[in-house]
DNA sequence: GCTTGTTTGAAACAGGCGTATTATACGGCC
DNA sequence: GGCCGTATAATACGCCTGTTTCAAACAAGC
């Protein structure tokens, strides 16, 4: 086996195992055994297991040279669809099931960073920041502060997050089903861009009744 | 030393410990160390190191037997007060840098349940997330449906959770200066209040001119 | 084919962990 | 006083961790 090959192999293996146990739980055995190869690999290549966490973070970002192109739309498009989009693609992130483990080590650092490799988290959320300020330059007035901005921005991705960070919460204050039918991933999405949408002024408040509602059935 | 003064010794130090540290990640060897007594105390009066972590949760839930009240205000009090001292209340709890230990423990249970004590935890978010839907009754008209009440809350609680999970986002994202500024309890809380107020609708939206804003300098 | 530098393999090391064991000191009771 | 159940103390055990060691396998150059 090649010399790359299995420095590769161990990067493979290692993204899952730390982004499912995180960095202190994460066994360098476990990821050893799981990549194949032998235990003193690990110190072999990277010398350490902080230094092979630090470059799990990097491979995982940048596997093949290529940046991951977050999100993109026509530049002509109306705010509330970027927006849509944006809170759309941050959903999906945050509750997707299949959410490529590179998502999942990022989420991780939000929580509890190592602070192993700030600067490579700190471009990343930077830019989604950035991101979603951008989107709010088209709605906020121009005399809104950037604090407000920021404290909006936050208020959006908080809502997102919550789902990810108290998903344990969530699933026993609302029942199976319950949860099936109305907590998906479209669902929240509609929901908290309904929610933001109605907090900017774009949209009518939650409160006052809809007329375009669909007349669903009464609760008793 | 009497028998159960130990015992508390233990209780008050595993508290803080816990807390900071996480079930894993901290000690019996700490805990004794703090509370002065010898390593095996922990065994002798706990049998376990887990027991000793539910024992603790429940002592700081409730440590003489008063329920700590969470929050109480006057029944007649108009829905968007209660709303205002909700959010005030939930707010401090994650930002109060002298939280707790307790709270800090619950919050932990949120975001990475070790599954010891379900039941507790439980009960005490359902308490809160009840207060909260009680609320939201007094504000949204009846027919709105249970799923979207919860999604409400949920994006409530969600801006407030966000600033302690993500704290340290938060910290490079916007830069000390601004933090001291806008970043504080009271105004997160008023922001907070604002953003949910506008999207239920019983404010205007934060991106239409609001003529009651004291004119602050415009930034260039 | 031999030498040289590099990669693998299995075992061992040192340290920290939760826990168990054993022995000592305390305090009320006959 | 002597005794005994209980609380403390010190230490040892077994396990798992990240890391190191060192010999064997290998590839390449001449």
């Amino acid at each position: 086996m090649s010399k790359d090959q299995t420095r590769r192999r161990i990067l493979e293996a290692a993204g899952p195992v730390f982004a499912e146990k995180g960095y202190d739980a994460a066994t360098v055995r476990e990821i050893c055994s799981r990549a194949g190869v032998n235990l003193a690999a690990v110190n072999y290549y990277f010398g350490s297991k902080e230094q092979l966490y630090v470059e799990t973070l990097q491979y995982g970002r940048d596997p093949e040279g290529q940046h991951d192109q977050p999100l993109t739309w026509p530049a002509d498009a109306a705010p509330e669809d970027k927006l849509r989009l944006f809170i759309e693609g941050l959903v999906r992130q945050m509750l997707g099931e299949r959410a490529p483990w590179h998502r999942q080590l990022m989420l991780r650092e939000i929580l509890q960073p190592t602070g192993a490799c700030r600067q490579l988290v700190e471009r990343h959320f930077r830019a989604r920041m950035d991101q979603l300020l951008g989107i709010l330059d088209e709605i906020l007035p121009p005399e809104v502060p950037l604090s407000r901005r920021q404290q909006i921005a936050f208020s959006i991705v908080g809502q997102a997050l919550y789902y990810r960070v108290a998903s344990e919460i969530v699933k026993f204050l609302v029942d199976e089903d319950q949860r099936q039918a109305h907590f998906g991933v479209d669902q929240l999405a509609a929901h908290i861009l309904d929610f933001s949408l109605a907090a900017l002024g774009l949209h009518p408040g939650l409160a006052v009744p809809r007329p375009e509602v669909t007349h669903e059935p009464l609760e008793p």
